[in-house]
DNA sequence: CACGTTACGGTTGAT
DNA sequence: AGATCAACCGTAACG
């Protein structure tokens, strides 16, 4: 995957089949709306499947977030170190328990929660080949991959569980990135941290600062990784000499830009150096490239020092449930009133009407 | 026509 | 080291 060739959608914009748009895209989309601008216009101005803007739209009006979800991976192992022990403990004190009687056992003592609750089948497997040998504990299992690090990050990252309706306030999802979760932790709905919020990336956080984003020479892990940002309480766990080692490899690997919030113009601009190398490139129009942003020229350079406007900031901030409950049909064509906003947003032209 | 949903072909990263 | 798996992606098409 060296070279990353972008397609061209039916709409003239262009993408990276498997790859989530650049933030600064999904930026947009949640702006636009933000500006009551309808799902299908937004649509067709950033060129941009309307599935996807509504798939965008829809998570962010859920989670507060514009950010993809985290890419590949694996679940996290709900056999954790601490499960297995329980496990242990259990078939020590009641040689002839049965499976599902520990299964239940570990809901009751709150080891696990019915979200990360091994199956049986699980816990027969674990009873079989760690268990078994009662004289032979799982103690490499546990040293191998670090539990504090690993699973409960993981829980913390991918918890399947929707437990609680997300609040629709601006406040939602207050799990704290940082604070150590506990493995019968269920609490957060998947995967994004209160940090993810709109606000917190086009705030100060993540976008202006290269340090929350990665390591001190504001290299930015990718874009799926930005949970992982936050979510990993032990930051620079494998930083290398101060480099985040997959920020330093996304930047080989895959340029995109990564949407890096620290390079936010450039990301926008698509040059084709940043972005998969082919944004802004054929279709040109997607944006304007180069005038994405001359309300925050201070941006314009990656990785330098990021000063984003505060009226844009402000903007951005402030953009979620404006106006969104109640009204959600704005003027079908543009007004010209909309269009104005929106040619002030970023400064991006804007085709007045789509093709 | 607008938009929610989903099959599809794709990427990614942990195991 | 490479394969597998399961997560996610955006598009396209359907309803």
């Amino acid at each position: 995957m060296e070279q990353t060739y972008g397609e061209v959608n039916q709409l003239g914009g262009v993408f990276v089949n498997g790859r989530p748009l650049p933030n600064a895209i999904r930026i947009r989309i949640v702006e636009l709306a933000q500006l009551g601008i309808r799902p299908c216009d937004i649509s067709r101005q950033l060129r941009v499947s309307h599935g996807c803007v509504s798939k965008i739209l829809a998570r962010y009006n859920e989670t507060g977030s514009i950010l993809p979800g985290a890419i590949g991976g694996s679940k996290p192992r709900v056999t954790t170190p601490n499960v297995v022990k329980n496990i242990r403990d259990y078939k020590q004190n009641d040689p002839g328990i049965f499976a599902w009687e520990i299964r239940d056992r570990l809901l009751a003592d709150g080891v696990c929660d019915k979200y990360n609750v091994p199956s049986v089948s699980s816990i027969s497997r674990i009873l079989r080949n760690k268990i078994g040998n009662l004289s032979q504990p799982t103690q490499h299992e546990s040293s191998k991959h670090s539990p504090t690090q690993h699973a409960l990050s993981y829980n913390h990252m991918y918890s399947y569980s929707y437990p609680s309706p997300l609040s629709p306030t601006g406040t939602k999802m207050s799990s704290t990135p940082g604070l150590p979760v506990t493995p019968g932790h269920v609490g957060i709905s998947r995967a994004w941290p209160s940090v993810h919020t709109v606000s917190n990336i086009l705030g100060i956080r993540a976008f202006m600062d290269p340090a929350a984003i990665a390591g001190t020479d504001g290299y930015p892990p990718k874009m799926e990784d930005w949970a992982s940002v936050n979510r990993t309480p032990f930051p620079s766990a494998h930083c290398v000499n101060g480099l985040d080692k997959s920020a330093i490899d996304t930047d080989i690997k895959y340029p995109q830009a990564s949407a890096n919030l620290s390079s936010y113009v450039p990301a926008c601009a698509y040059s084709a150096s940043n972005q998969y190398g082919v944004y802004g490139g054929p279709t040109g129009s997607y944006v304007a490239p180069g005038h994405w942003q001359p309300q925050s020229t201070s941006l314009s350079h990656a990785g330098s020092e990021m000063t984003v406007h505060g009226g844009d900031l402000h903007c951005a901030m402030t953009f979620k449930h404006p106006s969104r409950d109640g009204d959600r049909k704005p003027p079908s064509p543009l007004s010209k009133q909309h269009h104005e906003a929106l040619n002030s947003v970023h400064g991006i032209t804007l085709p007045t009407s789509a093709s």
